[in-house]
RNA sequence: GGUGGCGUAGCUCAGUCGGUAGAGCAAGCGGCUCAUAUCCGCUCGGUCAGGGGUUCAAGUCCCUUCGCCACUACCA
């Protein structure tokens, strides 16, 4: 019996997962356990992808680590996988030293075996960060309509595509700066090379392995129309170093690394990880995957491998799912559309009731919509009414009227009579019929089988109308009892892969524990019953119209998104610290046209220096004596050759001409030194580390209505909102 | 722009190799009382998105139109 290594995509690190995301980890957790059960030796790997331009552009405009990031998100990911009771052996993450190990390993090889190439193309740049920019990270006028904050790759408002070099006045989305055309070189994968080899295990793979469908399909398309070299590396820091001179500044391109990460992270669980990896003849690989993944997991990631030329476990079964639709419309983790995985838990409906849902709607051959009602209805009508209503009614009426002991194996009429054999025929041949589609990984399917059984389960019951029959043929009827209660354990195995906890409480009410596959059909081994307790709790109307308020609509969006990440206002108040300064010095910088040096007053007893853009919008005499706002905690910065600690805040607007016009907010209410605060806070005594100007404006302040505000809270000096005397809207800087 | 998918009963979905359109829920009717207003049975319900073609026969294969969606793009 060949050993079984699962996987799940690797959800990328950056967001909360949904529902829709959590139907691959659910489902092969499904399989992972019903492999486990059945006595195959199993191995269930996951883990978050961390590396690539999103993460590390987060990471920049929260002013911390991409690292940090990550581990954020990682806890997240992992809390929201327990609560779910997936069976991982390891969840990993792709940031381990070993991945970067085995990633650089598996391009060596490729490199020595010639199945990589070198291109030279011309990409955006950004002088001011020095990074190239992806097409999406540019935005500007768009030549065809003249729209002015047209992405870079297509034209949200003409819809026309474009060339990021056709923008007028284009500006990095990074740094605002205006971007250039640099030249550099990248390293690709030269598909086209590995062809002819992949085509010889993709046939048999695909067929033997009883690839879905739309895997097939999709693969084959692809093959089809020519396989092309692609890029494997980037002009990132976040990633993983290419180790080849010339190439040493950039890094891995996410997708190149993040599928060898199933490899890594099974390496980080055990160092008999190549038992696993490199086992071919021993091992079969079942891969769970979203059907927007298959040409990584069907073409690239198996190309990687055979281009090697070394012994590695290819891909064996690919349970490719198609997608859950939200209430029409799509679940969407960049617009918060839909229900998140921390959702999930705050509903306060149990794991295994979520797991029921998901698993008997799983989107399997098509998309599938979540409707509130169809979750409430199939929750009563399905899980509640046919299986909870099979273990309520059988075991309340047998420790009602006969007790909680079950008759001898051959008291009269014994199960194995005529009449039960055939009883126990249409069981035994819907639990293979179960079993086969689970080999198959037709979770849905064989899911859906259970919930037959158990239905033909209440239809003997119904039948054999044992509140009749328990007085007049009491032996009969205990018979009846004791064959539904082994139906009933069945029933427990059989569920046990999709709702572990409810398998668990079953087996206790019958005495059992620790079941297995072999177990089927086996009419033995349960002497008591206890009386039963109630499995689910029905849902009512109103629960579902509480929920559906809060998780769908406009404003439930953004409250679990808020829910989800800190705010403005937290943000704020973590990383910014503003004080009032009185200016006791003002001169023009020597050395620029718009500059003035300020001597200012920070109540520290210390003057200090900062530098201002200011010369034109205000004489000397306009600031002298007055008291501003400082950012005290900004990290020093020369500005033509003059250290400024600290930058003044002022509003922005426009003149009536179009020009610029500069707004300083004064506090001269206020003494030097005095912190400012959110509304509502009282002042923090703490002093916050410093923070450099980027991090700064990614916490946008606003002057609203002539107040200071960050998010929606308005940023108060000595207990008086700060005010703008001109601009009455307008960013702050 | 390229590629792929979807459109079947009021709702959510099955439909294998082309062979008289299926299930669950909802709706209507009947039965039962062990069980969480639960269970069992019956009935109603479809121009298979529109049009054309191949075929003895098309939801299924081919072409086309419409609608929805996903992935992808300094080009593969």
């Amino acid at each position: 019996m060949k050993k079984r290594l699962i996987t799940s995509a690797l959800p990328y690190v950056n967001n909360i997962p949904h529902l829709g995301n959590l139907i691959q980890v659910l489902s092969a957790d499904v399989f992972a356990r019903f492999c486990r059960l059945r006595g195959y030796e199993t191995l269930y790997i996951c883990g978050t992808d961390e590396y690539g331009t999103a993460t590390e552009t987060r990471a920049r405009e929260e002013g911390i680590s991409p690292k940090e990031l990550c581990t954020r998100y990682y806890e997240i990911h992992s809390e929201i996988y327990r609560w779910f009771n997936i069976s991982f052996d390891h969840f990993g993450r792709t940031s381990a030293p070993n991945h970067t190990e085995i990633t650089q390993h598996i391009f060596q090889k490729l490199h020595e075996n010639g199945y990589v190439v070198e291109r030279e193309i011309e990409q955006l740049y950004s002088e001011a960060s020095q990074m190239f920019l992806a097409d999406r990270y540019v935005r500007g006028t768009c030549p065809h309509c003249g729209y002015a904050d047209a992405r870079g790759d297509q034209c949200e408002n003409c819809g026309k595509l474009l060339d990021p070099s056709d923008l007028i006045d284009p500006r990095s989305l990074i740094d605002n700066t205006r971007p250039v055309m640099k030249t550099t070189r990248h390293l690709y994968i030269d598909l086209p090379k590995i062809r002819p080899r992949l085509e010889v295990w993709l046939k048999v793979a695909a067929e033997e392995g009883r690839w879905a469908r739309n895997a097939v399909q999709m693969t084959q398309a692809w093959i089809r129309d020519g396989l092309k070299e692609r890029a494997i590396t980037r002009d990132l820091k976040w990633g993983i170093p290419v180790p080849l001179d010339g190439f040493r500044e950039k890094v891995f391109y996410v997708w190149f690394d993040a599928p060898i990460g199933y490899i890594s992270i099974t390496a980080s669980l055990t160092d008999n990880w190549e038992a696993w990896w490199r086992n071919p003849e021993q091992v079969d690989l079942f891969q769970f995957i979203g059907k927007d993944n298959i040409p990584f997991h069907t073409v690239i990631f198996p190309s990687s491998l055979i281009g090697t030329g070394e012994k590695w476990t290819l891909l064996h079964h690919m349970s490719s799912s198609e997608y859950l639709n939200y209430e029409g419309g799509q679940f969407s983790k960049s617009r918060g559309v839909g229900v998140f995985g921390t959702d999930a838990q705050e509903t306060g409906i149990p794991a295994d009731v979520w797991r029921f849902y998901l698993y008997y709607n799983r989107p399997e051959t098509s998309d599938f919509t979540f409707t509130w009602d169809d979750f409430r209805e199939k929750i009563n009508g399905e899980l509640i009414g046919n299986l909870g209503n099979l273990v309520n009614r059988t075991l309340a009426f047998q420790t009602k009227f006969f007790g909680n002991s079950l008759p001898e194996e051959d008291s009269a009429g014994t199960v194995t009579s005529p009449e039960w054999k055939e009883f126990w025929n249409t069981v035994r041949t819907m639990e293979s019929e179960i079993t086969d589609y689970l080999e198959g990984a037709r979770l849905r399917d064989a899911f859906r089988t259970v919930f037959a059984l158990s239905s033909y389960g209440n239809k003997v019951f119904q039948e054999a109308e044992p509140w009749k029959t328990r007085k007049e043929n009491p032996e009969a009827t205990a018979v009846l009892l004791k064959n539904l209660i082994y139906l009933i354990r069945d029933l427990s195995i059989l569920i046990a892969p999709y709702l572990p906890d409810t398998a668990v409480r079953i087996g206790e009410f019958l005495g059992l524990n620790a079941t297995t596959w072999d177990d089927l059909g086996n009419l033995g081994g349960i002497t008591t019953v206890s009386a039963p307790t109630i499995l689910f709790s029905i849902v009512e109307a109103e629960t579902i119209e509480e929920l559906r308020a809060r998780f769908s609509g406009t404003q439930a969006e953004r409250a679990a998104k808020k829910a989800a990440e800190p705010t403005m206002e937290e943000r704020f108040r973590e990383r910014v610290e503003l004080r009032a300064a009185k200016i006791t010095a003002v001169e023009r910088h020597p050395k620029a046209d718009k500059l003035f040096i300020e001597q200012v007053d920070d109540g520290s007893g210390e003057p200090r220096t900062i530098v201002s853009g200011l010369v034109g919008h205000y004489t000397e005499e306009e600031l002298v004596g007055h008291t501003i706002v400082l950012v005290s905690n900004l990290k020093p910065a020369k500005l033509r050759g003059v250290e400024s600690r600290g930058m003044l805040l002022a509003a922005e607007g426009t003149n009536e001409d179009g020009s610029k016009k500069v707004d300083v907010l004064f506090v001269d209410h206020a003494k030097p030194g005095d912190r400012l605060a959110l509304h509502g806070d009282t002042p923090s005594e703490e002093t916050l580390s410093q923070i450099d100007i980027d991090s700064f404006f990614a916490i946008p302040l606003r002057v609203k209505d002539r107040v200071l505000t960050v998010g929606d809270t308005a940023i108060e000096c000595a207990g008086q909102a700060v005010t703008a005397p001109v601009v009455p809207n307008g960013p702050v800087g």
